[in-house]
DNA sequence: CCATAACCGAGACGGTACGTCGGGTCTTATC
DNA sequence: GATAAGACCCGACGTACCGTCTCGGTTATGG
């Protein structure tokens, strides 16, 4: 969607593709931290200064290079009970935490972001925030920014922090917990 | 308490030390991205080599110029009222993780950790999580690694990914939930 | 006449220059031993691997830098008198080895060739041997490998090991000695 | 024959042939460029500073370990005929020059007189140069430094410069000519 | 016979150059 | 004017060797 009418070549949504999937090749193949932009446009056969043309920093094009993936792995079909729906999200949250390509995309976007301003300023509109929210909200609970963290916030933490994800049973307990306290 | 007892001229402690100070200070000077093993080095007044006789990543010595400051830094003392005790923690934790410089390199090594196998075996027994747990001990709340993950995950969480920290009304009403919830 | 035809940016004559000029100064300045290819690339305001693009060690650099001197110094204009040319260049041969930054490159060359493979084939085609074999044919004296040694073996031999170079009264009854032994 | 007579534990005789002997057996595994003087005391079991007691650089300890070889290689016996006198001598020096270790280390010593005053120093008194002068004096030719250096320069000049060394007949005539003008 | 002092091995120390790699910019010819 | 290619300057990487120093331990002499 340029909006270019001037003269000369215009840029080439080609280009962009090609990039975006040598991004999501190279996330799976070497890992964040072994992933240049050098490497970049090598693996998609296209000229260093065509990625620095569309991003500037290897975390933004991997952002665009995952979000879609983001909001599509997190999404989880409704359950009519909200215990289960809840519950669905949240192990739905941890396998894409810990094993997806764009779950460990996000993490390694987030690790950056805590020492880089740039990268955290991608994550303002953070795609795991909202959904949560929208699963919070169509089963009736509070949404505000407490109860959101309340909802993932351990579950993250875990997987962020600790040597293991909370287990199922763990994260079905936390539900329970959540739901008597909020219905309450 | 290097049991060193072989030949040759001993590891010197002073330059050890010295080596510590330096990433302390370069950790405010210039933050924990800028920071190089070189700069280090030079910092310290050291051969590049004797830093990584002592630790082989900057990751390495960055916490071990802190564990002890992070020990410190979440020490909070007891408050007779159970609420006001575990509120005290989370409002220590959030000007840990926000403001000080052992915090914030606290947050970097997480972000490390996302992207770095070998920096997450160095945070295995995370500060964070046995601090925590005492608290909670100490209130005769549960301390399982869920009660934990449920106590500091929404804190850190929103630290990490959110905009903005919990303000201290948020997290009086987060504790009050989780009294609520496990006195009943 | 590097004949690249590819795409991408042309190498730099200009840096190429930059460079050997930077050999020159330094030959002079801090002499064979202590020029590093850092310092090279420093001095001439230039990139390491620029540097190491053209060549790949200090001797090939130094060789383009001198091997155009080299010609120019051991060229002298012809005698009519064969005595009085091949003195001559026997005197310009001493001064040139003595005294001449070029002269003392090359003789750094010629130690290094002596313990590096790669720095002796780059002196396969000796720019000594072939102008003084060039002086010999124009006086009608015979030019092969064994006449080129006799005739600036000794002189060579002496500047390479003895304490002081044979002094122009030697030259001239080395010549004589030569002159006549070959006339016979 | 350290005729020290103060306390104090005397200076190892032992380590020092052992050092020696390492650096003997290092010219020929490693050769000279890749010899270091941490390389020879590990080889000789030594602490590195005691190589440093006994010598200051590389190229001394090399003079050390070879000197004893250079006479002991350039002295040929004495032939009734001069002419076979000299021509054996150098065709021992050639040999010499090219194929045994002690030559190779003496070629490897005079380049690094090139570009290092203080091996050039420590090559004052030339083997080389005093061993060809007494098979000169014995055969009756001169023996002063010209005369020297028309015998051996030539060979020495091939050898270190050219791509190969004279052959039996090159130096036979070379002999017959000098033998020949010397006479007149 | 023991104190002194120089030696010994080992190896850590501050430096410095090595050759490589990635970052981000630029300059070509080509499209 | 966008593109692929790749050279450019810069600076950090981790390693190697330099020559010095500091250990514990050894071995002679001299008080």
């Amino acid at each position: 969607m340029h909006t270019r009418n001037g003269p000369g070549r215009p840029r080439s949504e080609r280009c962009r593709q090609d990039i975006l999937d040598a991004v999501d090749d190279l996330l799976v193949e070497v890992g964040y931290a072994a992933m240049t932009m050098k490497g970049i446009a090598e693996r998609a056969g296209v000229g260093r200064q065509t990625v620095y043309r569309w991003w500037s920093t290897k975390a933004e094009v991997l952002l665009e290079a995952c979000v879609e993936d983001f909001a599509e792995e997190l999404t989880v079909e409704a359950h009519p009970d909200p215990a289960q729906d809840l519950l669905g999200y949240l192990c739905a949250l941890t396998t894409f935490l810990i094993g997806d390509p764009p779950g460990i995309a996000y993490r390694a976007l987030l690790g950056e972001a805590q020492h880089d301003a740039a990268v955290r300023e991608l994550l303002r509109d953070d795609p795991l925030t909202s959904s949560a929210a929208a699963v919070l909200r169509r089963t009736g609970s509070p949404a505000d920014s407490l109860a959101v963290a309340q909802f993932v916030g351990p579950v993250l933490s875990q997987v962020l922090v600790g040597p293991a994800p909370l287990d199922p049973e763990a994260l079905r307990r936390h539900v329970d917990l959540l739901l008597t306290a909020w219905r309450a």
